[in-house]
DNA sequence: ATATACCATACTAAAATAGTCAAGTTTATA
DNA sequence: TATAAACTTGACTATTTTAGTATGGTATAT
């Protein structure tokens, strides 16, 4: 089990923008030479971010993308849904009366998954991107 | 980000055993039929629990598998190492001094994920296989 | 005008996952 | 002692997911 790029990255480059707010946008250029992250792939996270409400986009030359909120605002959990990085432990859908394994009844271990996503997801919405840029994060790139 | 079979089954596998424990040993074909999992895949699956000491086998005819310890004694964390599933949320390697996109520093985010990575990992380590047969499991599968 | 930067859709190589297949060895028991 | 049940090992493979690229736009500040 691993995070994806797509969640890390999404992550990553609001926090960007979040250390380098000002009055102007902050544009996917500037993102990708500072994170290290492919332009091309940018562009697809930031039009998931955007249909979410996560950032609003400035067209044209010294255009770019800021927060719609103010950095405190917006939680990783937030974030990861954006680009559909949900955490997912079970492999049984919620409403369904199935087990993962095709059988009629829940399987033994499904409420401990349950209760780990439950666990994550509260860690998740705990932090938010202010956590990113202040205290012992600073000197980061 | 979603948790594999291969974790998912060995965990359900070895509550399995937990529930019908007696004197004789559980046979995989058994588990197999109860929890419906592919009986070659739980061959692979036992042979890492072997290595790793979660289980004993017996073999011949009437052989099966036993729990080296108590269930209270198998931590969720023990069986997950075992199986090779363990998360790991940051892509860059501990050890080095490099972040996850080839720069010299760690990201912005290296914390946080090391964190969460953290706190899974507290989370398997309090659970363990007894947790998954009593109480209101009793009636799963 | 034109360069900069956002926007959208489609495509693809590589890796990981979720198994299967084949060919054994061991041992209880009929 | 024949036989079937059950463990053991290693290699193999189809499918899915991931992590991007590629292409061809549109909008706007200068
Ligand atoms: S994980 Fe939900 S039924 Fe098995
Ligand atoms: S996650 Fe470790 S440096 Fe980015």
């Amino acid at each position: 089990m691993k995070l994806s790029t797509k969640g890390r990255y999404a992550v990553m480059a609001l926090a960007d923008i979040a250390k380098f707010d000002g009055d102007s946008p902050v544009s996917l250029r500037d993102i990708s030479l500072r994170q290290g992250i492919s332009l091309l792939y940018l562009e697809q996270i930031f039009s998931m971010l955007k249909k979410n409400q996560i950032v609003t986009s400035v067209r044209g030359s010294n255009g770019g993308y800021k927060l719609t909120k103010s950095p405190e605002q917006i939680k990783i959990s937030n974030i990861f849904s954006a680009v559909q990085e949900n955490i997912k432990t079970v492999g049984c859908k919620k409403e369904s009366k199935k087990g993962c394994n095709g059988k009629s009844a829940k399987c033994i271990t499904h409420n401990l998954w349950d209760e780990l996503e439950l666990h994550i997801n509260e860690f998740f919405n705990k932090k938010n991107l202010s956590d990113l840029i202040k205290g012992k994060n600073e000197n980061r790139v």
